[in-house]
DNA sequence: ATATCAGTTTAGAATGATTCTAATGTATTG
DNA sequence: CAATACATTAGAATCATTCTAAACTGATAT
């Protein structure tokens, strides 16, 4: 991505300087899954001295502005993921690993939904192992 | 569920005390999806005076021998339901609230698994709302 | 029955991810 | 460049869950 700090501010967010590093990474045109700690561990790497509150914060923020998706695959942690297309999932517990599904995939016979309910989205999540 | 004792040592568990109480709710034939705290509140109801812990524990105890299906859905608590044949759910966040999917459903269009790696389960959450 | 002992329960401490607090720092605006 | 609204931060707080280790109880052998 270009002109990230452009890109930020479109999105109604300041261009700071940890705003900057953190949307350089996650949005290099290259799809990634994220959690608090394994992004943290990325940025301890390049040194770039951010703290983890405002790691914390900044997912978040990002988040609100529809840049990330929450992912709900566990409950140890939070996955973020920087494809905010609707997509599915392949899920390797073992390897702690999440996939993007890109492809299009149909769920057939789904029941009505509750009264007074709509379906809001569809989630798939393809369980692998060995 | 007629004689909970034997059903628990049939599943090498030992019936105490606590553990006749729990199941007696948990499998009385009406699948439920429940955490440790509703778990904890229903049993306060009926002032069954069970420790946190031994809810942990025995939830623990029953889903490593396969009589709860572990359920994540957010990353706020874990799940556990009592119908462990493989369906998917509704979810509605709002009502913080599961709904078991108890037709077949079918996906098409999964994608080959990545080398090594095969289909363990397909499991379909439907996000409500409204 | 009763003693024995492995398996259970429990209160409270520990853990670990996440959120909060409130003090300090910084981007933006005029 | 001064004012101020928004951000960052270290460390404390929170909350679900797990751990600890002491007290208890169901099963088994006598």
């Amino acid at each position: 991505m270009k002109d990230i700090k452009h890109f930020l501010r479109q999105n109604s967010l300041r261009p700071t300087k940890q705003r900057v590093i953190i949307a350089n990474y996650l949005f290099d045109g290259v799809n990634k899954h994220v959690t608090a700690e394994t992004l943290s561990n990325k940025l301890l790497k390049m040194k770039a001295g951010i703290s983890l509150a405002t790691i914390y914060n900044t997912l978040h923020d990002f988040y609100e502005k529809g840049l990330l998706k929450k992912l709900m695959i566990n409950s140890e942690r939070i996955y973020f993921d920087t494809n905010t297309e609707h997509h599915h999932h392949f899920y390797s517990k073992k390897d702690q690993k999440l996939i993007d599904i890109n492809v299009d995939m149909k769920v057939n016979g789904i029941p009505k939904p509750p009264k007074n309910k709509k379906i809001n989205k569809i989630e798939v999540l393809v369980h692998l192992d060995n």
